[in-house]
DNA sequence: CGCGTTCGATTTTTT
DNA sequence: ATCGAACGCG
């Protein structure tokens, strides 16, 4: 059998073309200085393939930057010779800022992005030779969604018992597994629709070509479409790549490691920086597998581990560790550092989620009172719907904080509804801004003119702008309705002759105006109005900061974030999985109950993928912090208007008791809810945590050592096992999480340090 | 065609 | 509870 992972040793070896000068004339930094051994090993190793699994906080965008520099400075290739590809724009940012310092000057050139940046940059040089033009449309989820919706129309499906939503969600898990429609078998459809999931995703990238339109699936898959059919092109980027650089592997689908393959097959320097325990985006197609497997998917490939960490205490980082040992098939890390101290981390049950985020709001408080800022404190839930009882919480304190992941500044109703205005300008044929702003203000053009308007354009081939010059020459339309598309298209065509002769933020500016999109902002009366207008004000200023609309559009669809407001210090409060690369002094984890962490809705059917993976964002969470965590659960809570009685999430028993430090709610109450509240408490002693040390018996609290001197935290070697890190110590039996996977309960002579 | 009411759904998220 | 979409009436 043929081996599909197969390419890169299959693969004809390109020849080496002379390195390029140093970019930096001596004296060269030396990147290799100031890093501990397994960076510098990194950093050193830019031949052939290299997996860094890079524990959290072990300085992994130390050594992408340092890596990056390396190459630069000591003269092996060009910045123009380099990809790297990074999955957040915030990340590829960083990564070209870091490197500009390092090297004293910004880098020119390089290849630094993100998989969807660079795979459409890639895109627009051949677009043609995937059957679109260069100026294609970049579709964000939510126009996908409405052609999807349309089509589902078309196919006469019922669009409630089968929501668009869900089919957008099939086919880009088809997408990220790299499979065009012909490539999707009968036994991988979905029961969507009856098994027509298959044929409506046929359809749709039949209706993306005539809308010259690309989703963000698009963007690799058909780069992989290109490089299969043209290999000249292909070979062309293989030369190109002197080396890449990969960022956040665990999270590469199966199309972007692909893609990284096929390029990966000139030079062969690649070097993929991850951490198969963060992996935290299986649901949207990421692959573990591509981490797991490195080391038989490129030959030769070499290995280095950071473990050495530079974030948190050992209590943290032995929570966290002995927590995560719980899940099988792990490449197996074992962090640890040299900072002494720490305090454990904390575990109260209260009563429901209010008093979580009265007790969790009181102790941020107290953190504050200690001169402890703000913006070093974060609450991290694991689902939207929790940061609620917070902001509420908070407004009611008047404490500064910023809920991360709220709609981003593209996602806004107006900015998209502006942005589907300069779309038409720019590409008349974008049906589907077309239709978003065909009637944006009120132009009497309802839904029976547009049924027309696509019945034309279907039956004529066209796209609805060029239809419109039909219909309106003849009289099968309204009156009303004609005049309001006769003024309409001599509103674009002017505004349109504008661009040759003014700057285009100021052609759309006039545009927005003129067409009464902004009158409908002044006019409305809600009190979002004018941060509309000021949204609005914004984007037509970001306009000014591009060379073409084109550049602009790209920007949107791609790179643009929202900005952020203020530079006071803020609490942060934010899901688990946009707390990944992130860190805070002091972190809260609330929410740990089953029935809500681990989500059942991610426990999958069969096997334990789904609760690992939960397991997974608990060990992201607990690792974000510096110095503190404290994790709560609620014995009820309120969800949808109905109140759900929760046990203590199965992750607080899978904690290490010696680095767990149970609180009882010392909050005094009246009597009834006194009761109440030391029944919550001894809720959870019942279920989690039994072992832990309470803070009401102070000085209890020196880690026990066994027999042979071992304490919790330490870092062991076992003949058999390998190595591990005890998490717990009872007499001479000692709880020792090992590298391999699995906490085992072993006597402490048969160990040695290590 | 536009507005108002009713019904239904509600993990995680980047690009 | 709350938000969004869909349907039906004026």
């Amino acid at each position: 059998m043929s081996d599909p992972f197969d390419l890169v040793a299959a693969g004809p070896r390109t020849p080496a073309a002379p390195p390029p000068a140093p970019l930096v004339r001596p004296p060269a930094a030396d990147f290799l200085a100031g890093l501990n051994q397994a960076q510098a090993e990194a950093v050193a190793a830019t031949e052939g393939a290299v997996l860094v699994l890079a524990g959290a906080g072990t300085g992994k965008t130390r050594v992408l930057t340092h890596r990056l520099a390396h190459i630069l400075t000591t003269g092996r290739a060009w910045p123009s010779q380099i990809l790297a590809v990074t999955f957040t724009n915030k990340a590829a940012r960083e990564m070209g800022e870091r490197v500009g310092r390092l090297i004293g000057q910004a880098v020119e050139g390089l290849w630094l992005g993100t998989f969807h940046a660079i795979g459409a940059r890639i895109l627009r040089r051949h677009a043609e030779l995937v059957g679109l033009t260069p100026t294609f449309t970049i579709l964000d989820a939510d126009d996908q969604v409405r052609l999807l919706k349309q089509i589902l129309r078309a196919e006469n499906l019922d669009d409630k018992r089968w929501p668009a939503r869900a089919l957008a969600g099939i086919i880009s898990r088809w997408k990220d597994r790299g499979l065009t429609p012909d490539k999707v078998t009968p036994a991988e459809d979905s029961d969507f629709a009856l098994g027509k999931a298959r044929a409506l995703y046929a359809t749709y990238q039949a209706r993306l070509k005539t809308l010259n339109a690309a989703d963000f699936g698009d963007l690799l898959l058909l780069n992989l479409t290109l490089f299969a059919a043209h290999p000249d092109v292909l070979a062309d980027y293989q030369r190109r790549f002197r080396y890449l650089l990969v960022d956040e592997y665990q999270d590469t689908n199966v199309a972007q490691y692909l893609w990284l393959r096929l390029l990966a097959q000139g030079h062969r320097n690649i070097c993929c920086v991850g951490d198969d325990d963060q992996s935290i985006y299986g649901w949207r197609g990421a692959e573990v597998g591509n981490i797991l497997r490195f080391e038989t998917d490129f030959t030769g490939a070499r290995i280095v581990r950071l473990e050495r960490n530079y974030r948190s205490t050992q209590p943290i980082l032995s929570a966290a560790s002995g927590l995560i040992a719980h899940n099988a098939g792990r490449l197996g890390k074992t962090l640890w550092t040299d900072a002494p101290g720490g305090e454990p981390v904390t575990l109260q049950a209260v009563l429901d989620g209010d008093q979580e985020a009265r007790t969790i709001i009181d102790e941020v408080e107290a953190l504050q009172a200690r001169g402890q800022s703000l913006a070093d404190i974060a609450v991290l839930v694991r689902a939207g719907f929790q940061t609620r009882a917070f902001e509420e919480r908070l407004i009611q304190l008047g404490i500064a904080y910023r809920v991360v992941g709220g709609p981003r500044f593209y996602e806004r109703q107006e900015i998209r509804d502006a942005i589907a205005y300069v779309r038409v300008l720019h590409q008349p044929d974008d049906d589907l801004a077309f239709e978003r702003i065909v009637n944006l203000p009120k132009r009497g053009i309802g839904d029976s003119t547009l049924l027309l308007l696509h019945g034309l354009a279907r039956a004529r081939g066209l796209s609805l702008t060029r239809s419109v010059t039909l219909a309106v020459e003849t009289d099968e339309l309204p009156p009303k309705a004609r005049a309001a598309l006769l003024a309409l298209r001599a509103d674009f065509e002017r505004w349109r002759g504008q661009l040759g002769s003014l700057p285009h933020a100021q052609v759309i500016e006039t545009l927005l105006d003129e067409s009464g999109y902004t009158g409908l902002w002044r006019a409305a009366k809600t009190a979002d109005a004018p941060g509309r207008l000021e949204n609005l004000r914004e984007l037509v200023q970001a306009i000014a900061e591009f060379e073409t609309i084109g550049a602009f559009l790209e920007h949107v669809a791609l790179v643009m974030e929202n900005a952020e407001s203020g530079n006071q210090p803020k609490l942060s409060v934010m899901t688990l999985h946009s707390a990944k690369g992130l860190e805070f002094d002091v972190v809260f984890l609330p929410g740990w109950e089953e029935g809500l962490f681990p989500h059942p809705l991610a426990l999958d059917e069969q096997g334990t993928a789904g609760l690992e993976e939960e397991r997974r964002l608990a060990y992201v969470g607990i690792t974000r912090a510096k110095r503190e965590v404290h994790i709560t659960c609620a014995a009820s809570r309120l969800v949808h208007n109905q109140w759900r009685h929760n046990i203590p999430s199965r992750f607080i028993a899978e904690l290490p008791v010696q680095h767990v430090l149970r609180r009882d709610s010392a909050t005094p109450s009246p009597g009834g809810f006194r009761y109440r509240q030391s029944a919550a408490d001894a809720y959870v002693a019942a279920f989690a945590g039994q072992g832990a040390p309470r803070a009401a018996a102070p000085g209890a609290r020196t880690p026990p050592a066994s027999p042979q001197g071992f304490r919790a935290g330490e870092r062991v070697r076992h003949a058999r096992f390998g190595d591990g890190l005890v998490v717990a110590v009872d007499g001479n039996k000692l709880d020792i999480a090992f590298t391999g996977g699995g906490i085992k309960k072993v006597i402490d002579s048969f160990v040695e340090r290590a």
